[in-house]
DNA sequence: TATTGTTATACTCTATAACTATA
DNA sequence: TATAGTTATAGAGTATAACAATA
């Protein structure tokens, strides 16, 4: 339809648009995504009373041989430093965690799952299982959940662009 | 490894466990979308100062024909009618948005993108394409892209269950 | 100097419940 | 009674910058 546009913006030189069937699978793959994450939200809300992000925190060193370090336990669940010590309190404060200097590197925090924390792990599992097999899983054939794993373990692959372009707009934000 | 679990838990009678194939493409999947909405998130703010969230609510009333209903324009964006009035008083505020009483229904708000707002969305728009092709498209290859839809048409047919289990455990929250 | 982690702070956003008004 | 939308409010989460300590 609108097939015009002088392509040049502020984006960038030149962007080719995308077509009806790139437009369809972003906006599907995204509202699907949204919908699979809240789900699974609302079941960690509800039978352990965690967030998915705590939950990730929780399950990675949990099913892993030793304890992590901050850093590590970091690494594609939280975006900021900060973010991740606020959830370390949290998780610590609520006992599912422990936080212990490294012996092998004195700026490092290492991250232990308790007793408590595993057992809240198994107590959350079957439920988060079962969201996930019923909304993801199940509607899947063949060999969709193979390729599904490729083509995102390529995408994952993506690196970020290193720098942030200038903000042009101030924020809508606030009230 | 761990291949006992009594295979009941607070989430229901037996459930199997993920396999390995299972997990890690739940796991790669999560990430990537995680990974690229991190990103696009990015450069919204940077390029225009909105969020995803308000970026959708722009985008699909200002490439539609007319405007939407308050509730039409939640769908597949919001999970609570309350956050969109809240989303709704931020662009209003911010010039992008007029809301006006439907001849109708008495009821309904209608939601018009103003100039601003398209222009916002066109001047934001090229920026966001190079995003979403560079981290989601350029990796794809042969029919990735339609096999993608297909499966993601298909996991976001998927019924949310209605009822919603007892809380089990006192929220982790807060500090 | 670079890296690890924490703190303080300021937002940004979401959701629940109560409410108004119309269908 | 059910639906559309708003408000008040509370809570959860994130991110930036400044900081301290170690590599």
């Amino acid at each position: 339809m609108t097939d015009s546009q002088p392509p040049t913006g502020a984006g960038g030189p030149s962007v080719r648009p995308l077509d009806p069937a790139e437009l369809g699978t972003c906006f599907v793959l995204m509202e699907a995504v949204s919908l699979l994450q809240h789900q699974v939200e609302q079941q960690l809300r509800a039978t352990g009373g965690i967030s998915y992000v705590q939950f990730q925190l929780l399950a990675r060193p949990a099913h892993g041989d030793g304890p992590l370090t901050m850093t590590e336990l970091a690494d594609g669940v939280v975006y900021s430093r900060s973010g991740l010590t606020y959830q370390a309190g949290l998780l610590e404060k609520a006992g599912l965690i422990t936080r212990d200097p490294s012996p092998d590197d004195d700026r490092a925090t290492l991250v232990t799952v308790t007793d408590d924390g595993r057992a809240l792990v198994e107590a959350v599992l079957p439920g988060h299982v079962e969201v996930v097999r019923r909304l993801l899983l199940d509607p899947m054939a063949g060999d969709d959940l193979h390729r599904l794993g490729d083509v995102m373990t390529r995408v994952r692959a993506q690196p970020p662009r290193s720098a942030t372009p200038r903000r042009r707009r101030p924020p809508v934000a606030e009230q």
